[in-house]
RNA sequence: GUUCCCAUCGUCUAGUGGCCUAGGACAGCGCCCUUUCACGGCGCCGACAGGGGUUCGACUCCCCUUGGGAACGCCA
């Protein structure tokens, strides 16, 4: 960085009316990279100048998935700042000094114009399929005649004195110059009869007081920003670099929502996701470092982050492609990483905690995590190291527990009671010899095996599991199965 | 209706006038590895929306068309 340039300084500027959506957290994501990159200010304001929408549990859950997603701000709520409050509803005051000085300069007026009147104006414009837009009655109202109504105790707004002339041009980092007529511009709210400030007052005020060198944020934004740009003139303030991030689509080519399935990053946070794979994949949409790469960690995308490459063009989210990613993760992840986030799911499923020993847990995660996808998987493929199984993959049992499986089961059952241990070797040898004396491949003994011990036609290499689950756990189970297969009661079950 | 934005395989993307017979990844398909499932390896399928320019030369630059998206609130 030159010493020239200014510090960079990017905000994340949610309102709090719900829950954290996996666009907003794209957002959050590039402006924390983007600081992160470039050794400047990540900040957190809250945009709560709609009283009737305030959520405070909203609040509380935002904040708490931009700490999962490991997206720490350093000036904002909760850690304070140079700048605080943080909060737009506790600077009030700013904004309405701020109304009165674009007021006094004529950049601005009060309008008496009610919400009914509005209401009936834009309607009647859209049935004479005419642009929706304020015809500014109260624009020519003498300023003293404003005041008198204004004494007289009047409900009123501060409205925008958008030029009649001219184009108001300016530059989307990522597309160039954006240029408007000023005459299809209206003239906006910037002050609701509240004494609330409107978003774009209040983030102009903010983004300027708060030293916003870069404001990136969803490209639903770029036919305000002109107006945007007017107050920046208005007030004499260099506006920042815009940077309008394209919209993130679901599969459809729709927008991503809560009725197609998942698009909070809660959603994905229940559904398995660990927060690593959430930041690499989000960062993907719509950014590329340009090489190959695509499994980055936080601190390879913070090396690599450049607001220069990224794209223009909405992306689809594809969950499939999530999925590999957060597998790539759990290849990459210990044991250890896991053991806390899994242990509680096992409990939640009806195991006790307690009845087992933590290195017991380490040994079935490290036997489980390399072929899960997602965290729920070690629940709904990974019972059976708890819990004996009390049913058999349908289609597996088929093949597997045939005529002769109740004979073959006991074979293998006597054999392995009086193993000399229960080491995996051991347990390999002794299949590899049993299939020979047999006359049988050892696939033929270890597909069986599997189905008895475990219930299910997958997972792990067979002579680990059943060093795992020990020689008293093998030997029952083989039993059970045997039993069930001999009276013709083996439950199956569809497995996913 | 008005205005604005966008446009490479099904999806995410590389590509900034010749390196492109367009590269990678996910998904799909096939083979290999393997006791299974995953992982991994190899291969197949598969795209520059269309039309005009500019240029010796366009995926790359310009225009139009088409398609998709967004905004038009005293919501953000």
């Amino acid at each position: 960085m030159t010493s020239s340039a200014p510090r960079v300084r990017v905000r994340f500027a949610p309102s709090p009316t719900g829950y954290l959506h996996v666009g907003g957290a794209r957002t959050a994501i590039f402006n924390w990279l983007f600081a992160k990159h470039m050794g400047g200010d990540f900040l957190l304001r809250i945009e709560d100048t709609d009283q009737t929408r305030y959520d405070e549990k909203a609040l509380v859950e935002l904040m708490a998935d931009l700490k999962w997603l490991g997206l720490q701000w350093v000036e904002g709520p909760e850690v304070g700042g140079p700048h605080a409050p943080y909060f737009q509803s506790q600077r009030l005051p700013m904004y309405q000094a701020a109304a009165k000085t674009l007021v006094a300069g004529g950049h601005a007026y009060p309008c008496f114009c009610t919400t009914e009147r509005m209401d009936e104006l834009r309607e009647t414009q859209k049935r004479n399929n005419l642009p929706t837009c304020y015809d500014r009655r109260c624009r020519t109202l003498p300023p003293e005649t404003a005041q008198e109504r204004i004494a007289a105790g009047e409900k009123y707004t501060i409205r925008l004195k958008v030029p009649f002339q001219g184009n108001t041009v300016f530059k989307d980092f990522l597309r160039g110059t954006i240029d408007y007529q000023n005459r299809i511009l209206d003239d906006m709210v910037l002050l609701k009869t509240d004494g609330f400030p409107t978003y774009h007052l209040a983030n102009v005020v903010d983004d300027h007081d708060m030293r916003i060198t870069h404001v990136m944020r969803g490209d639903e934004w770029i036919p305000s920003t002109p107006r945007h740009v007017i107050m920046y003139n208005a007030f004499g303030w260099e506006p920042p670099t815009f940077v309008h991030l394209p919209v993130i689509l679901s599969p459809d080519g729709g927008k991503l929502s809560k009725r197609k399935g998942a698009a909070s990053v809660g959603d994905y946070r229940d559904l398995g996701y660990l927060p690593e794979t959430m930041v690499n994949f989000l960062s993907l949409l719509g950014w590329a470092p340009g090489d190959d790469q695509e499994f980055m960690e936080m601190d390879k995308l913070v090396e690599l982050f450049n607001i220069e490459k990224i794209n223009a063009k909405s992306a689809v989210f594809d969950e499939k492609k999530l999925e590999w990613l957060n597998g790539q993760y759990f290849l990459r992840r210990s044991v250890e990483y896991f053991l806390p986030l899994v242990k509680p799911m096992w409990a939640a499923a009806g195991i006790d905690p307690n009845a087992f020993s933590d290195d017991y847990f380490r040994t079935a995660i490290s036997l489980l995590k390399d072929r899960s996808k997602r965290l729920p998987d070690f629940v709904a493929y990974g019972m059976y190291f708890f819990r004996e199984p009390e049913t058999f993959d349908e289609k597996s049992s088929k093949k597997h527990f045939g005529p002769g499986s109740e004979k073959l089961l006991n074979t293998l059952r006597e054999a392995l009671e009086s193993a000399p241990d229960f080491e995996t070797g051991t347990l390999e040898t002794l299949y590899k010899a049993t299939a020979e004396s047999l006359g049988i491949k050892g696939g033929d003994l270890i597909h069986p095996t599997r189905l008895a011990v475990s219930g299910l036609p997958f997972g792990p290499g067979l002579f680990e599991l059943m060093h795992a689950l020990g020689r008293e756990a093998v030997v029952r189970r083989l039993r059970f199965a045997a039993d069930a297969i001999a009276n013709g009661q083996v439950r199956t079950a569809v497995t996913a």
